[in-house]
DNA sequence: CACACAATCTAACGATCGTTAGATTGTGTG
DNA sequence: CACACAATCTAACGATCGTTAGATTGTGTG
């Protein structure tokens, strides 16, 4: 990091957050974070990797200042740094998307659902929402919809909702949403409820996603 | 690249920007490059950087996909593959600043003349700008200007300053601009207008913060 | 077709990164 | 204070990256 000319020495802080998030599972930690603040032992389980592999990585993001902790009992619990955060993991993600056309071919084939929202459709699904013509549900686990959720969504985790077909409207569009475009719950949670003769829909959008176009988010 | 969970395929791809970012070389080049198009040649001088070097870093931004090229005779030009791309850039920059105390303090101590632009201050100087009561420079070379630049915004590169003081108003305020708020050509005008007898101060902001905060470019 | 020159390729190297697995630390509980 | 368990540390490895410098390719010019 020592570097004689003072100029590149500004680059090479920035490259620090770039190095933080070139890495496949980092930004699958960011993206779970980005969901709200979690453990160690949580992001392990529900990313798939060691924990002790997830704590070196998580260690890293924190050396990028990326994301800071809290202890709690045995438990420490990461977080992201701020919003801007997880607004850059978006940006990322959707150059990513614009340009590496190997990704959105991935992703055609793994989404049985595809439906993006535009800015005016965002617009118009909170407008449906507040109406009442939509009964849009998260799908997430519980936490996850406590620490931020879409405005008039409910929460319907997807482990829970064959039970819960009860609570569920039979004459109204069903909207589900879960994480974001590379999260496939609210995709079987569509299938699910299209299954039971519901009708049913999603969209990719995620909380950060709706908060990076500038909507609120509620807690 | 061959994963057999179909889904961290996905973080795989993205990851590939983020590498693509990792480095404080490639970095500088991707800022260069939103100031417009330029050959390898020109990029090495200006990034001070040994061509067969650069080549290959711009080898690694095109493999993902973030520039293009375009070849004219014994030259190759390359740009950004998209606006999208110099914004990454900027919300890259501005993370590392909000969050890297160190990047903070270095910008500090290297910048004569701190003046970030917030959101309001954009508007008011283009309001300004509009009606004639500043005089808004870009110091950058011309084809940078002419690759697009500030609204109301007149060339006057940092290299023909001095000889063409003439064409400077006395009465009004000279707000300088250059690449952003890495770029240290703004402070150079600023100190030798001073020196001259001029009201002269800069903005941090280059083409790609203006854009960035969804000002227009004009080219 | 010899030459100039921009750009890329190649091989080689030391440094860094990602991953694994065992060891250790830190906190709460019986 | 023994134990359980979340989290981190450590050492070791193979893989990847950044850099250097010589060789090669591609295009235009006299």
């Amino acid at each position: 990091m020592r570097t004689q000319h003072p100029k590149s020495y500004l680059y090479e802080h920035v490259a620090r957050i770039g190095k933080a998030l070139s890495n496949p599972k980092r930004l699958e930690l960011v993206e779970l974070l980005a969901q709200g603040e979690k453990s160690v032992e949580t992001l392990s389980a529900q990313a798939g990797i060691d924990m002790r592999l997830t704590s070196a990585h998580l260690k890293a993001l924190r050396e990028a200042r990326l994301v800071e902790t809290r202890r709690d009992g045995r438990y420490v619990h990461y977080r992201l740094s701020g919003p801007d955060v997880s607004h850059l993991w978006v940006s990322l993600r959707e150059v990513a998307e614009e340009h590496l056309v190997e990704l959105r071919l991935a992703l055609t084939q793994m989404v049985s659902e595809p439906d993006s929202l535009s800015s005016e459709s965002r617009e118009s699904l909170l407008h449906k929402a507040r109406q009442g013509e939509v009964f849009v549900i998260d799908v997430r686990p519980l936490s996850e919809y406590d620490a931020g959720h879409l405005p008039f969504a409910r929460s319907m985790p997807l482990a829970e909702l064959e039970k819960r077909l009860a609570d569920l409207p039979q004459d109204r569009t069903i909207v589900a949403y879960c994480r974001g475009p590379f999260c496939l719950m609210s995709d079987e949670a569509v299938k699910l409820l299209r299954a039971k003769g519901f009708i049913a829909k999603k969209i990719s959008d995620g909380v950060s996603e709706w908060a990076a176009s500038g909507l609120p988010i509620e807690t």
